[in-house]
DNA sequence: CTTATATATTCGTTTGTAAGAATATGCCTT
DNA sequence: AAGGCATATTCTTACAAACGAATATATAAG
């Protein structure tokens, strides 16, 4: 299970840049070779060479080359992966499992149970 | 749209830290107070409330406050939000609409169109 | 009113990461 | 072979972010 949150860490860290997040938005419209990336997104080409570097290693575009261009487009594994994880929370907002209200009572029996002192009631 | 953007980057870059990942996952069993937090994870209190104030700027948690206590709890609404922004890369694999092969043509073909010498233009 | 408990905040230091400039690599053309 | 084009890499510098330690705030308990 820990190598599974290491994938995901690693998806979010590369998606977490604006400019990377520019590039994987405008390979969704389709494949692209760099120097169109270059001349669409405000970048210059060694940084947009580096942010793909760092898609590439996080797993979430693939590379073809065509004599000195490569074209690069976009893997599903990782976004696979992400709808995956976050369909785990569906029910944060389908259930209301995660309802605030009424919810101390179980934490602070809870808490008896680590052996602190009791408390007295909270509704407000 | 460009909002939109802002406010996935800040969710990404949130989860984008490993403490922080797992103080979401944790709060996927539901609420928890930060001392249990410190319990579970082995992370130090400073530093869990520090997280959580990042968490809570991006809006992925709420808070709720019992005397001394602050009960942390998931926020649906960032998760909502990249459950819609994943939902349009489906087409990335339910349609073969990355394909790398066979796709060259069309780029070759698009690059002639432009004859391009000039690749330098950027803010004025 | 004093002390204990729970959490937040500040400070200084370190680590990581992105940009810019310059340069290297590889392939194509003539 | 030479020159040009497309992309990658290196180096340096700047800045953001994380940590640990110490301290502050607020509430409760005695």
């Amino acid at each position: 299970m820990a190598r599974h949150i290491g994938l995901m860490i690693e998806t979010f860290k590369a998606l977490a840049d604006p400019n990377r997040f520019q590039i994987v938005e405008l390979l969704l419209q389709g494949p692209r070779p760099v120097g169109e990336m270059v001349d669409r997104l405000h970048l210059q080409q060694p940084q947009v060479s580096k942010h793909l570097r760092v898609l590439n290693a996080a797993g979430l575009v693939a590379v073809r080359v065509d004599a000195q261009r490569r074209i690069y487009a976009l893997r599903p594994e990782p976004l696979k992966a992400l709808e995956s994880w976050v369909e785990r929370y569906r029910r944060v907002w389908e259930q209301n499992f995660q309802r605030l209200d009424g919810l101390l009572e179980e934490i602070k029996s809870k808490e008896k149970k680590r052996g602190r002192k009791n408390r007295k009631s909270l509704t407000e």
